[in-house]
DNA sequence: AGACTTTAATTGTCCAGACATTCTAGATGT
DNA sequence: ACATCTAGAATGTCTGGACAATTAAAGTCT
């Protein structure tokens, strides 16, 4: 390795296992030898053996259980192209200013169409909040927006009202409910001619639609937003780093 | 917390400076007190004022230094949403059997509206190889595909005749160059009428174009692939995993 | 054969100590 | 005033020990 003169020990012991897993002498799913058998092999103390393990650990090779053994993941840390947003409105694009203006809120059910767009079974119930997201509270429409909720936080279209904050953060204040996990899909369509005169553009105008799925605790979709863009103005950008995969490396905030 | 009766010393000790890293007690670029000195603070064994330490290192709040001491860095952990994807293959949502059909390599020199396409600036030089992606060598075309090349590495294209492979894999494989960060934009737009014949819809679709750009070491692009779909039968479908946001743990491969 | 208890295996947490390595501030010399 | 050296501060690495908590295997009882 680099200027380093000297391997640590502990490193020296995670790199020999590391080879153990590549070559199959550890195969995924079965268990590293305990941490005593461990210290009696590198003649190391089990301070040592621990630093070593977590290095494995943290590269999320293996997984420590307590009363159980060192289970082994997987047999390469294979970089991993990874994208990270501080906040799911990072997620947006939006300007700061742009405000949500809502038009309608019903109760409805999914017909087929919309139970296939948003992943759910014919006849679930959803409140539907259409609207508008504008630059300012009298801007420009950048989008149209259509916003379901499952009932249970339906009450949230009546807090809507002059807030430019998004609805998956107020539910998550209201109702004290958790983002885990957000899926994003985006497809592209012609706007029809209602929508295209609302945005201010000719019918037949090509759009993008952005569709966001919150999930909360347990992985229930509690949230869907679908937002339809006129192409014109508007993109969508990622962007990934790579990076070793230590999935396992998140610990989870509650 | 959870079922968790007791919280462990180390636990508690970090709970401890977190909160003075995020009332202030300890500003973004100022050092935490020595370990000797919190040893005394909390009357703890060194281990486990390491340990409560390292828990902050791990949440990207804290750098220690030998010799130096240990850096404050953030007073915010914000929990992170994290996309993550094994290879960048992963990123194209083709199925395994999709080939490229190459129809045109040229040497271009980018215009006003392919500079701003590319990022790139006016007149500069790019091997140009546009072709059908399509099921099997066969098959149905599933989009039209423009691949810009840097001049140094557009001899890959003569290499591209009958491979199912990715050209950014190629390049990286040919020239050892290595993949460091990709760039995904997503845009709606409509088909040209020679596309839309090509691809075998009617002239005026909407289309879903994404486009990649792969920067190698040192930040340079050396590839950009525009991709136009029609959006009868694309969509673009990725997932966001809440964590805490850990920057600094990603090990940088080389 | 199944349920329950006990024992052993295994990792987690915490303590103490010592030496190594790196960095910085202060002292000394030119 | 600048360069060099030294001592002290600070974290890194390694050792040893002990008790706690969890899991699984073995033994016992019905």
């Amino acid at each position: 390795m680099a200027a380093d003169v000297r391997t640590p020990l502990y490193r020296q012991i995670s790199d020999s296992l590391l080879a153990g897993i590549r070559e199959g002498k550890f195969p995924v799913g079965s268990f590293l030898p305990g941490e005593l058998e461990l210290i009696d092999r590198f003649d190391a103390s089990r301070h040592t053996i621990r630093e070593a393990l977590r290095v494995l650990e943290d590269m999320g090779l293996v997984k420590r259980q307590r009363g159980r053994g060192t289970l082994v993941l997987s047999t390469e840390a294979a970089p991993a192209y990874v994208q990270m947003v501080r906040s799911p409105s990072e997620l947006f694009s939006y300007p700061d200013s742009s405000q949500f203006r809502l038009l309608t809120d019903d109760r409805i059910k999914a017909d087929k169409s919309l139970a296939r767009e948003l992943g759910c079974q014919v006849g679930d119930e959803w409140v539907q909040i259409s609207g508008l997201r504008t630059l300012g509270a009298e801007g420009m429409p950048i989008c149209w927006a259509n916003v379901y909720v499952i009932p249970e936080y339906g009450s949230i279209a009546q807090r809507l009202g002059g807030s430019s904050r998004p609805v998956y953060e107020m539910i998550a204040e209201t109702f004290k409910e958790s983002i885990e996990n957000i899926t994003v899909r985006l497809t592209a369509g012609v706007l029809s001619a209602q929508k295209a005169e609302t945005l201010g553009v000719e019918e037949g105008t090509p759009s993008l639609s952005v569709s966001r799925f919150y999930q909360g605790r347990g992985g229930r979709v509690f949230e869907v937003s679908i937002s339809e863009h006129p192409a014109s103005n508007f993109s969508y950008t990622f962007e990934f780093t790579r990076g070793w995969q230590t999935a396992d490396h998140w610990s989870w905030s509650n």
